[in-house]
DNA sequence: GAAACATGTTTGACTAGCCGAACTTTTATG
DNA sequence: CATAAAAGTTCGGCTAGTCAAACATGTTTC
């Protein structure tokens, strides 16, 4: 089965992450990456290989198993995914949604991985929520203060709608 | 400072639930909630004790001092607000969010907090996102085939709106 | 108020993870 | 090709967290 620690996966996902930049990664590599003493890769590429998830032997260089690719994926991209939902829709800072992203990835379900990306890309491409409108108006801080106000924001979402329409005919702009 | 363990969020977190129905905080109550064993308890009892965060003498109740108080009551918040986003919003199962939820909640930054806060707030007060659209069309499971679609889709939303502008006046509804 | 039971604590053992120091192997350099 | 430097490993020791078993303290109940 699955259930690796988290400390595991990062290891397995600096492995991956090393390995799309060069062709493979090496202990010090890790290490770096991780801020973590040598010794202590060591260690996890043991419990790693234990589990087959990597291919090692001492002193040479580490590649994943298909198992282990297929997981270190997964993770990446729960890492990427709650990134972008961070810097895009909650507007957060790049490097602190990196660290946040980090430290939660570990924790998210596969079923909220799931909905939350499709969440993501909804707004993407809903004209409702447009991410244009969302980093232009700083909606997420100020609440309505009148229907109309409401009326009139939506009432401009539709025009410049029907003006898109009009030009290229694309929904996502 | 602050930079308490997860297991020892955990550890305060229960207590502070705990004292919200009853008076005071059991080591029973405590393990059980936590599914956990009795002695454990008392370790992590002494290890909050020493951070000043609890009030704890042997064999009598355990009570948050101010200061566990605040950071408890934080945490709680943490868990809360990612439970909610992840049924009222993504639309997950009670009882699935509520186990993310307690996985994630330690990990949540205070901008990330703050910011999901307003986003989860302005989603249920504006007109444009509101939940009850969502829950109805589950909008997040398709994307829109066309601009057509979206058009009718905002015009629905300023018609709705209209009208509840003419009967009660509030934005919310 | 003594016996039985529930609750809380201590102790010792175990695991995971980390570090630093010493050692081994590989790689680079003269 | 011999030696120095770099990289990797092993070892011992540390902390945090867990459990089970034995022990201590409170609380009921008769």
């Amino acid at each position: 089965m699955e259930s690796l620690s988290a400390s595991l996966e990062d290891y397995l996902e600096a492995i991956y992450q090393i390995a799309r930049k060069k062709s493979a990664a090496r202990a010090k590599d890790i290490s770096k990456r991780l801020g973590v003493n040598r010794s202590s890769v060591t260690g996890a590429l043991h419990s790693l290989a234990e589990r087959q998830l990597i291919n090692y032997t001492p002193y040479d260089f580490i590649t994943l198993t298909p198992e282990g690719e297929r997981i270190a994926a997964r993770i990446s991209r729960r890492h990427t995914l709650l990134r972008d939902f961070f810097v895009r829709i909650l507007g957060v800072e790049a490097a602190e949604a990196e660290e946040s992203a980090c430290r939660m990835e570990h924790a998210v379900s596969e079923t909220i991985f799931d909905r939350l990306a499709q969440f993501v890309d909804f707004i993407r491409v809903c004209p409702r929520l447009d991410i244009q409108w969302i980093r232009e108006t700083g909606y997420f801080c100020e609440r309505p203060e009148s229907v109309e106000s409401c009326r009139l924001c939506i009432k401009g979402c539709l025009e410049s709608l029907e003006e898109r329409k009009a030009t290229d005919g694309t929904v996502t702009g």
